[in-house]
This record gives C-alpha cells, structure tokens and sequence, in this order.
DNA sequence: TAGCGCCCCCTGCTGGA
DNA sequence: TCCAGCAGGGGGCGCTA
C-alpha cells in the first residue's frame, strides 16, 4: 500500500509569520477542508521525500474519506495541490543546533511550535486540554521545513510552523500561492481558507502578499474595507508581521455575517482550494485551538520587534502579528474594538485599551447596572462590567466593527447593547453571549468595548499560556491569568456566530415579555435593529390557536418563570427540555409547559407533541421560501440559516425535544432525534465497529468515525523536537512578559 | 431541469466509564 | 482511552412541478 504520505492537506491560503530572533523560522497557517486524512508512516528519514506530486490523486491515499472525493472535491484538490510538488530537505538548523530525526522524534508532540521534516505529520492542540485539536503536517515543497496542518480528518484549521532555511531559494515548482510566500521568507501567511472564499490563486497570491507585506499597525488602523481592498502594503521594517488582507479575508468575512447572508454569500467565486466551506464556527474554532501556539509566536514577535518607541505598538503588534489567524483575529479585534469608527491610531487605541480597561476580564454578577443609554461608546467602555473573554468575542468585534463600519451605525449597536444593559444587567446568565456581543457592538460602537476587547486579545494569548504552563507569576500576571483563564474557559465553549442572538432575542424576549408583564422595567425598546437580518415575520402568535386541543397556552405564565424563557441562559440549543416550564395551575400544582421561544412567540403547551406541530407548521413551513433560520430565543445558531428547510426542522428538534427515532431493542428505551444518531446506537447494540484506523499496521475499529479520527491523531503524534520547544518556551515567555509589561 | 425533501456520511465536541 | 451521544455541514439521490 501506498504510503498514505499523499499530502491533500495542504492550502495555499495561509499566512506565516518569521521570527528575526529566530532566523529561518517561520509560522505559517494553512487551512483547507479539502485536508482530508492522510498522514505520514514516518518512514522517511529526515530530509527524506516529501509529498505528492502534483500529478497524484486523491485515490492514493490511504483515508477512511477517500470515498467523499466527489470530482469536484478532487478538483478542488487538484487545483490546490497541484502548484506543490515535493523536495529533499537537507538537515536544517534550529537555533544553531540541527535538528534530527532522533530529535523530531522525541520532541515534536506537544506541539507549540514544532518543525517538521516535510512530509511529516503531528498532532497540535491536544494540549489544550482537548480544545480543537488539529495537527499539522510538514508539506513544504520547497526547501523549506514546515509543520503544516495534518491532512487528517481534522482538517478545518490548519497551522503550519514553517522554517525557511536562509537563503533557501523558493521551490520552482511552487504554485502561486507558495512563491508568493517562498518568495517572502520572513513573512506570514494568513489561511484564506476560513470558510468563505478565497478564491483563486490570483486573488489569493495577491491578497496573500499584501498579508505578508502590511504592518499590524497598519492594519489595525485600516477599515474592513480597506483591508479588503488593499491587499499590498509595505512590509514593516523589522518583518514584523502582519494582519492584512488576509484578515480581511480569512477573519474578517467569515465573521461578517451580520448581513444576514449565509456564509456563502459571502463567497463570490468559489475556492479551489477548499472543497468545502467552512463555517463561521469552525473557524473560530480553529483559530481558537491556535491561541497558545500564537502565543509563542506572539512572543517570537515581540522579540523580533523589541525596538519598541511606543510600548503600545510594540505588544500590539507583536501580539498581533504574532498570533496565529485565530488569535490574530481576536487580538485584532480585541485592539480594533477600542477603535473608533474614524479610528484613532492603532497604538493609541490599544493604549486606552489597557489603561482605560481593567485587564480582567472579570464578570461580576454584583457589577452595578448598566448607565443610561446613551452615555457615550467610552462611557460604555468603561461601564461594562463584564467583559468575557471570549474570543468569539473578538471575532464579533471584528464583525461587528467591520459591519457597522460599512452597513450599520455604531449607535445602533450600542444602542442594543445599552438596551441589554438596561434590561438585564452586565453579567446575567447569557452572559458569555451577551458580553461577547456587548463587546463586539462596543467594538463596532466606536470604541466602546475597548477595554474589553483589548483584554480579549490579550486574554487569548493568556489563554494560550496557560494551556502551556508557562506563566509569570505576579499580580499582573495573575490578573491576565485570570483573564486568560477565562478566555480558555470561554474558548471551549460553542463559538458565537456572526452576531449574537442576544440582541435580538433580547430585544423581542424582553420587548414582548416586557409587554406583556405590563412593563416590568418600564423601558421601551426599539423595535428594529437596523443591521438585523430579517426577522421571522410577524406571526402573532398571541392570537394564534394551536393544533392541539384547547389551543397554546400562553406566556403569562412566565411572570412566575421568566428567567428561563427569556434565554437569559445560554440554552442555545441547549438541553433537551429547555423549553419546558413549570406552570401553577388551579390548584396549585405545577404543570410542566412546552413553551415555544420562537421569536415573538409565545405559545405553550402540554404536551411535547403539540409544540413540535406548532413550530413546524407555524414556525417552519411559513417560512416557505425565506431561509431556513432559526429563531428560537437562545439558539445558538444566531439565526444562521440552514440551507434546507429539513435540516431546520431537525434542528427545531433540538429545541423540541422531539425525539422520534427510537431504539427497537427491547430493554432500551432510547431515542434520537436524528436517526443517524439512532443508527450509532444501534451499534452499541451490535457491536458493529465499521470504522477502521487506517493506519498502516493498526487494525483497531471504531464505531463512528469521530473516534476513529481522535485514535488516529495518535500515530501523528510521535515526532518530538526539544529544539524547537525551547524555542518556543522563550518566545512565549517573552510574550507574556510583554503583555504583562502592556497592562501594567 | 431546478427545487425540494430526505437521507447518508463525515466531523467536532462533550461526558462518562 | 474508549464508548456513546448530540449536532452541524456537505453532498447524493429521488421525486415533482
């Protein structure tokens, strides 16, 4: 059998970021759903061959998906793998010291910060503590030492630690995407993967280069806009990094969804690299799953730029152009949402950042309530409370800021933010959605948010840290510590999509409920967002009668339940039976009630049944040809519309509690709501394991494929490379001393 | 032929043993 | 580490207008 070293996984969309303290190293990210499993048996020594050539097809390899290649998956491979052909790498250098198999071997897998011998694959992020892990895989044609995104079937996020060998002349047979970067050694690279759309190789290179070439601070400084329309900028002196059109891109597009478009809208020419798409959230996810390796890069940078005439700007962009895509974007966006609309200066804004902001990101519960509305977006700033670290909530920022800036008014997004704060306070139980809203509008708002966002970023690359022990201690550290702390936490939690369900949701729960509790805060909402996507059109429930017997049971019930249905708790999605509340009935006893939390919806009733009809018939199929979006308060969708009215009405299941596939064994009373998910079980019963390793020599069978691909991550991690960890140690302590120094 | 519904498969994540 | 469950996304297939 072939060795399965047949690397698909390699995108050109990717961004790599080089060290001046470390010569020849480099970062770079790839990213591609086309990196479909494969990995390398490691039986080439080092320097040995690499890839595929150009010329390989996806039928060589030795993956469990081989079969999903559809032809224009395999064009899409074709399309991004084809510029990359394969070389012999001599030994190469780290640190002065060279690297050898013996080292790679033994060293390699923990990942932060790893070099490969092309061809190689890793695992990275099972580190953090289980968060996203990804792999990477050593896929560089040229000659060039790379750790590269595995192409196993963890293939959404790709990071790639590239280590170019000074002097190393870019491979000739590099496509576009890899001269562009060969042809910048010390540079990065943003995955322009992320979900929507790179295109091609044209748009990328270009687009590609004006990443490597900008300047964070220049880029900070820019608008979504002109980031998107000025791919090339000037590299920085010091080759320090940069966030350029990449970002504008890779972070900024798929996180702009506020428009109410699918991800795919925002995608004008398809990729030809990625043979899917990603979601928004996966992406988020896998920048996530970066964060502590762009906190070593984060430091790598802060040393490389350790000529600082302004702190801030410095750790800034440091920070920035240190982090991978993932954390990149959140720290950007964490900095940006300190920016005005007019954008003052990137350093001053990252200034006010961490001396206006408290670092934490704490969230009291006892934080006082919000100031009237319309204080101004510092006044926000400086008022919230609560600031989760999510790092989605940097993303909103980004997204929100991007938004606003081009289609929305950032008073409107304060507005609803202020309008949260009014109603529920800064750190109700929503809170890690509504806070990561409150800051991504803050964020778009002008600046408000700042401070959060600044220690968003910061918090993430804390976050990175702490996943690998290596922290300072110190209040300040323990501070960011904590922040970071949080970020982690936030890190591991479903990602917010384009733009929180909060407002909204907020909004029509509370404008409803406050309407119907006769004002219970007295406080009259607004009645439309401007930036909103359409809203789920006004069935009125409140007069509607229901299939079952004696109609819907309505809301008022939840003046002794509100809590619970106005999605204070992120429920989104949530556990089955989060629709259900408890009702005193004559007589005083407690009736469990099925309550609808569709938008403007306020129905209830007894039974379970009853409401699956209702949503289906009132929520769902009036919906007709609109998209297929959800609206259930708290959803953790965010209105992200599905792309078949099916796949929403499975995923009102969710919210339902209908569970219509169950299991015939006798003895077992379970049941599914999708019957994928019964046939799994059914295997529990069977014993059926149809999912086998494929890797060479292992037999082991698994009876779904998520395991199977968690097992198989395992045979990648057996490289080591205690150079490279070392050098990876000090860049990420040099980077949280930076940050340290920053807040303090 | 396009649109739609349905189904299948893959994937990621989580929790528990 | 393995098992089990949940849920989303992409794509294929068949039916129908």
């Amino acid at each position: 059998m072939q060795n399965p070293s047949a690397l698909f996984g390699m995108v050109s969309h990717c961004q790599t970021q080089t060290f001046s303290d470390f010569p020849g190293l480099s970062l770079s990210v790839y990213g591609s759903k086309a990196d479909l499993c494969s990995w390398r048996a490691g039986n080439g020594g080092f320097g040995s061959q690499i890839c595929r050539s150009p010329n390989e097809t996806p039928t060589h390899m030795n993956c469990a998906s081989q079969k999903r290649f559809s032809a224009s998956e395999e064009k899409a491979h074709h399309a991004a793998k084809a510029p990359r052909s394969c070389l012999s790498l001599p030994p190469v250098q780290v640190n002065g010291a060279y690297c050898s198999e013996k080292d790679l071997d033994t060293e390699l897998g923990d990942a932060e910060g790893t070099l490969m011998r092309c061809g190689q694959s890793l695992l990275v992020g099972g580190h953090l503590g289980g968060l996203y892990t990804q792999s990477l895989h050593c896929d560089r044609p040229t000659p060039d030492l790379i750790l590269q995104d595995g192409p196993h079937q963890d293939t959404r996020s790709c990071s790639a630690f590239q280590r170019t060998l000074p002097g190393a002349s870019p491979g000739s047979d590099c496509g576009t995407a890899n001269r562009a970067r060969s042809c910048l050694p010390y540079s990065i690279k943003q995955e322009n993967s992320m979900g929507y759309k790179i295109s091609n190789t044209g748009v990328h290179s270009s687009s590609q280069a004006g990443f490597q070439n900008c300047s964070g601070g220049q880029v900070l400084g820019m608008t979504r806009d002109e980031l998107v329309g000025a791919p090339h900028v000037n590299t920085s002196a010091s080759g320090v990094c940069t966030v350029g059109s990449a970002v504008s891109e890779s972070a900024v597009q798929p996180f702009n969804n506020e428009d109410g478009s699918s991800p795919l809208a925002l995608s004008p020419s398809a990729s030809r690299h990625s043979a899917r798409l990603l979601s928004a959230s996966s992406l988020r996810r896998r920048c996530l799953s970066l964060a502590s390796q762009s906190s070593a890069a984060a430091a790598a940078s802060v040393a490389a730029s350790s000529s600082p005439s302004t702190p801030e700007e410095i750790n800034i962009t440091a920070i920035i152009c240190s982090s991978s895509q993932m954390s990149m974007v959140a720290c950007v966006n964490g900095f940006r949402s300190n920016l005005s609309p007019s954008s003052a200066g990137f350093s001053s804004s990252s200034s006010s950042s961490s001396s206006s902001s408290p670092p934490s990101n704490s969230c009291s519960r006892e934080a006082p309530p919000r100031p009237p509305p319309h204080g101004s977006p510092q006044q926000h700033t400086l008022q919230e409370s609560c600031q989760l670290s999510s790092p989605a909530t940097c993303l909103l920022s980004l997204s929100s800021s991007s938004s606003s800036s081009s289609s929305s008014s950032s008073s409107s997004v304060s507005s609803v933010e202020q309008e949260q704060g009014q109603s529920q306070g800064p750190c109700e139980g929503r809170g890690s959605m509504l806070q990561g809203r409150g800051a991504g509008g803050a964020a778009g708002g002008g600046g408000g948010g700042g401070g959060g966002g600044g220690s968003d970023g910061l918090g993430l690359l804390m976050s990175g840290a702490l996943m690998s022990g290596m922290l300072h201690s110190g209040p300040e550290a323990a501070t960011l510590l904590d922040g970071g702390q949080r970020s982690g936490a936030v890190l591991k939690q479903e990602p917010l999509d384009d733009f929180s369900p909060s407002e909204d949701e907020l909004f029509q729960h509370h404008y409803h409920h406050h309407h119907h509790l006769s004002g219970r805060s007295g406080q009259l909402r607004q009645p439309h967002h401007p930036s909103r996507p359409a809203m789920p059109p006004p069935y009125h429930l409140h007069q509607y009668q229901g299939p079952g017997p004696g109609g819907p049971l309505h809301h008022q019930s939840q003046q002794t339940a509100p809590p619970s249905s106005l999605g204070l708790k992120p429920t989104s999605g949530g556990p089955p039976g989060s629709h259900t509340e408890r009702e005193e009935v004559g007589g005083g006893a407690l009736v469990d009630k099925q309550v609808c939390r569709w938008i403007d919806c306020s129905a209830a009733y007894e039974q379970q049944e009853e409401l699956v009809r209702h949503i289906e018939k009132v929520h769902i199929d009036q919906r007709k040809g609109e998209d297929f979006t959800c609206f259930w308060a708290g959803c953790i969708r965010r209105y992200k519309p599905f792309n078949a009215r099916y796949k929403l009405l499975i995923h009102m299941r969710v919210h339902s509690g209908e569970k219509p596939n169950k299991c015939m064994f006798e003895s077992c009373n379970k049941a599914f709501s999708r019957l994928e998910n019964l046939k799994i079980h059914l295997r529990s019963h069977t014993g059926e394991k149809p999912y086998l390793c494929q890797h060479p020599g292992c037999q082991k069978a698994f009876s779904n494929s998520s395991d199977r691909a968690k097992h198989q991550r395992t045979h990648l991690d057996t490289v080591r490379n205690p150079q490279v960890s070392q050098c990876f140690t000090r860049v990420l302590n040099l980077a949280l001393l930076q940050i340290v120094w920053v807040v303090a």
